[in-house]
DNA sequence: AATGAATGAGAATTCATTCAT
DNA sequence: AATGAATGAATTCTCATTCAT
């Protein structure tokens, strides 16, 4: 008579972290990995039977852990957005108000430059992810970061976090393309960079 | 008068244009301009099929023309690629060096947004796509138009076409996201715009 | 910029029949017989690869036809009713009001008792499947026959057709279980026939 | 007390119920209660998991008490027909030879209509499951409730269990098809009990 | 005995591509 | 050249059943 535990919808914010057997965490550990490279490397078209090969496990296991590709997708995007915020609080923590902004912009880059991860996917399954909550959190991390920037006059007063994570976004989708080696890479956020700063006395800023 | 069959142009592969009878050659550009409408909208993952309901002619007559799904992308963007190209030859021709680069820059983030098109395709299919000399043409083009910009005075001297390229490839895919309106990309643009332009007097850029 | 023709909504009663090219019209034939066998043998929950295989033609073909499996069953018992109505009509334009009904009824649970369909197809598939239609040409058919047989004075005046077609289904779905041979059909249908006459003068039908 | 365990009944393949541990009589209860209601809702095809889940115990506990989906299956509708075959068995012994049969079969069309149980089960999954002596003990017991009838003269001489059983099971199938009101379940069953009372003196019944 | 994770064989469906008409 | 039917591999997802914990 008791109806059935309703499949949590997907993507909804109550990921209620179950303790899970050991060998279960072990290979949901396994998927994710398995996921990140899988799709890193042929992009959110790659088949999930991939994924099941490249970690090991029956292709069964990859449905049961993420009933729909769709969630294995935003599992994947989700951890990688959790790992940034970390690393963008751990900027702003850090000190140094000067660099922060342009360190965290830098390092992103980078790291899309040698993993698609995060911008592929965004591109290509963008659709139909819900991933509300762990965007609004890098979000605001970066936030922090960029009044700090500001408040050591640094990055330009009027500059908004809008088109600072639009500059973000369009930079990492662009650094994986074949060609951006890592100096292709620098003076490309030279000239964003220079974008940002502000314009030195007497210069009015044509916008 | 008919034209000789030209030669094929260095480093294609077999692109003769051999000519075509009068229906075969309508057939080719309905075909195109669906094919642009469809994946626009899809993506690449959209069916040729629905390509071909589109353009009102059978599967087997795409296939008759675009021997591969592939072609048919690559013949897209070619075409695409063609258009900007004459679009900044046409800038460069007009006079004003001083807005050239920037007017071009904005006018193709703008199409962006409007049209998935050019990135969606890149991002997407971009592998296995042979289009060299279509980007090398439409690089040449922008070459041109930021030396006289350069010249102009209006772009630092020490920026590259390279990392122009970048930017504009960068932002045009940013721009395809849910949630760039004009403001945003304006703004965006602004950061950019601001970057490329030379530090005034004293000023030192640190790279 | 034509849009493409939308598919048909399942089931709907515009089954624009298109003229086919011979090769697809004979295929179409096959399957719909592969696929009678196939259910009829398998109820509902065979497959339809084994309905391609039956017929000879490869898998795609089959959803080419039946885009799906649901089509397809609704095709099937589509294509039944029509024969069942056919019969009826012709039973009714024959002559002889006294036996019509009767002959009718027991000819449709003698084929239910040989082949499953119908009925199996019925209770397992009837969900979802929209018969509208056909359902309603059969049951008027049904209601001629009945209206000639009261006339007749064969059945009773206050037997409704409602029943007529319960009694119906449910012989035809109780004789395809093992056990019904063709005597037990026969004194099961009595018991009906008797149950459908007229109470005789003076004894009261005790409803 | 508790009983000895009983013999098992002749002609049963194994179904030695062995003195089981108190917690496991009741979740073999559970699982039987929770399977009754999932397949009565979803039909045979209606997931193992979600009896588990209904009987709030794991998918291993299902297979432990029934080792394959068929056995459960098969363990339903003895359970089924033990309470229909108890039923008759009460109606036999409690008096009102003229209405006995009569009663039964409202009463278990009725609950047919209410409940898909006996009958979808039947003709989903009938094949393969094996019944034998529960099906024969309702026989049996219907058996008696008939003589008893024919002995009141309320059916006729000549009616066979054979064909009162062929008329239960079909117009219990029949019961749980869409449609089938209370007002329509009356009328049919009244066709059905005409045929079966006595034709009245001077009436030649012609089989 | 119970648990619940893992397995892996299907099942339905899609789609690029080929080929007979 | 065009048509559109046929092909069949690939993909996502389900579920009975097994097995380690």
């Amino acid at each position: 008579m008791i109806a059935p535990p309703p499949r949590p919808p997907v993507g909804s914010s109550s990921d209620a972290p179950k303790p899970l057997r050991a060998d279960a965490r072990r290979n949901r550990t396994r998927i994710l990995d398995a996921a990140e490279a899988v799709f890193s490397e042929g992009g959110a078209a790659a088949s999930t039977e991939e994924v099941a090969n490249r970690a090991g496990v029956a292709i069964g296991t990859v449905f049961r852990h993420f009933p729909t590709k769709t969630d294995l997708l935003a599992a994947i995007m989700k951890e990688l957005l959790r790992r940034l915020t970390d690393d963008v609080r751990t900027l702003d923590n850090d000190g140094d108000a000067a660099t922060g902004l342009f360190t965290f912009f830098a390092r992103m880059v980078a790291e899309s430059a040698a993993k698609r991860t995060v911008v592929q996917l965004l591109a290509d399954a963008g659709v139909g992810v819900d991933l509300g909550d762990s965007v609004r959190a890098l979000q605001e991390a970066v936030g922090a970061l960029l009044a700090r920037a500001q408040r050591a006059d640094v990055v330009r007063a009027d500059v908004r976090l809008d088109e600072v994570m639009a500059l973000l976004v369009s930079t990492c989708q662009g650094a994986l393309h074949a060609g951006w080696d890592a100096d292709l890479q620098r003076r490309t956020l030279a000239v964003v960079f220079a974008g940002l700063r502000p314009a030195p006395e007497g210069t009015a800023s044509r916008r």
